[in-house]
DNA sequence: TTTGAAATGTGAAGATCTTCACATCTTATA
DNA sequence: TATAAGATGTGAAGATCTTCACATTTCAAA
């Protein structure tokens, strides 16, 4: 039984293509844009994978969620005037994005309703998932906020296995650390005691998640739909 | 000098409070509506205030947002179908506010394109604040949380004085607290710590912040404006 | 297959926060 | 103005996390 759990997307995928100004490749390890740049573009991803983070100023990241096919970044500096991008995009595996200009859109979305109805509802979901995780990472501490983490990612990369979710993402303890808040020494401390109790197994950097409903439960989730509870 | 340092509100509230089924008076102690109801409107605020929070399971409230006049709460059920509330509005000060229908207000998005544009950028922006906040609390600690809110209280309820700014709400220090995630206990020990270098002070449950500067500089806040910035 | 470099694992010390317990102060109202 | 309820202040103990230091393991490229 192999399937995936992501689920799809309701912006009109093609319709937002046609919009675009030109692709980019993306390489991996390089920006696709960095936050306090100015802003002028946002990007549809076709293919690739695409992490955004905040760093902070003493250097340390926040990973916030990773975008992959058909995802949008970018998307925070609509409707502003002089716009700069408040978060950095890291391309963790190259592929090839699509650049739309900022006006180009803002104009299509005022002239288009059913577009317009399908980004508003795109960012209310959007909103929805990051009041959750905030949730998460605030009321329950350093262990809500990766249990949460796992969670979301079982719902964005997980594929369902005999003895469990398997999260297709390859992650070091140090960034799986930076999605939580979290150092790396604690990530690994407390991803060995959830092997130990035989909540996850890893193998080759992946993470299997073999009892979901322990992670639910210690962070009181209400198994809500993996459209507000999922990393991107 | 007695100043507001209010932003203007994007929103064209006439045309909202027009779309609106009837008005509710508001009773302070009271819910507006609380998070697992069903979502069938969301709320204009015509006076007094509504304060935006999610319980834990184990009876620990994170307060979100404070709302206003001329405010929209319960907005995040918006283009769901069969939605709950996922927060809960209490009412901190009486007055009035206006309900309007879930569906006439989509509708009305899906038809009036202006509309849907003021929405998306009110969205938008409101999305921003969440992000920012979600980085001071998760990167900067429950000292970074204290800062933020602090900083953001300015903006939305701040007033210029001559000796710095005056958070126009009275507060406690478990409100507070609620505010950034913290015990009663450790908002009380940061306060006294910020009255003792002379930051802050305290005068009938109402902070004055003398040295805005120092809590900016702490977080390493980039002086974004008042619009990313601020409680509501 | 060797060999660095990167990633993981772990003890110990210290910083940060919470919790509990209780004293003191403030405020509304009877 | 008496008084009770609510809010504030604070020490001490303990939980939670981080940081530092270093050992071990894994992995990809020479």
């Amino acid at each position: 039984m192999v399937q995936s759990m992501k689920p799809t997307h309701s912006i009109e995928i093609k319709e937002l293509l046609q919009l675009a100004d030109r692709t980019i490749k993306t390489v991996k390890g390089q920006y696709l844009f960095q936050e306090g740049e100015h802003a002028e573009e946002l990007y549809l991803i076709i293919s690739g994978k695409v992490q955004i983070s905040k760093i902070s100023k003493d250097g340390r990241e926040l990973a916030l969620r990773i975008c992959g096919d058909n995802d949008i970044c970018g998307e925070l500096t609509l409707f502003t005037h002089a716009p700069r991008y408040l978060l950095s995009a890291l391309i963790l595996e190259e592929g090839e994005v699509a650049a739309i200009k900022k006006d180009v859109i803002e104009r299509e979305i005022f002239q288009n309703s059913a577009l317009a109805f399908e980004f508003m509802k795109w960012m209310s979901d959007h909103f929805r998932k990051t009041q959750t995780k905030f949730r998460d990472l605030v009321l329950n501490g350093k262990k809500g906020a990766l249990y949460s983490t796992l969670i979301r990612m079982t719902n964005s990369y997980g594929i369902k296995k005999s003895d469990g979710i398997l999260i297709d993402l390859p992650l070091t303890n140090q960034e799986l650390g930076n999605f939580c808040g979290t150092s790396r020494e604690s990530t690994n401390r407390m991803l060995n005691e959830l092997k130990r109790e035989g909540i996850i197994s890893i193998k080759k950097s992946k993470i299997t998640v073999h009892n979901l409903k322990f992670l639910k439960e210690e962070i009181g989730c209400e198994n809500c739909p993996a459209t507000y509870c999922s990393i991107e």
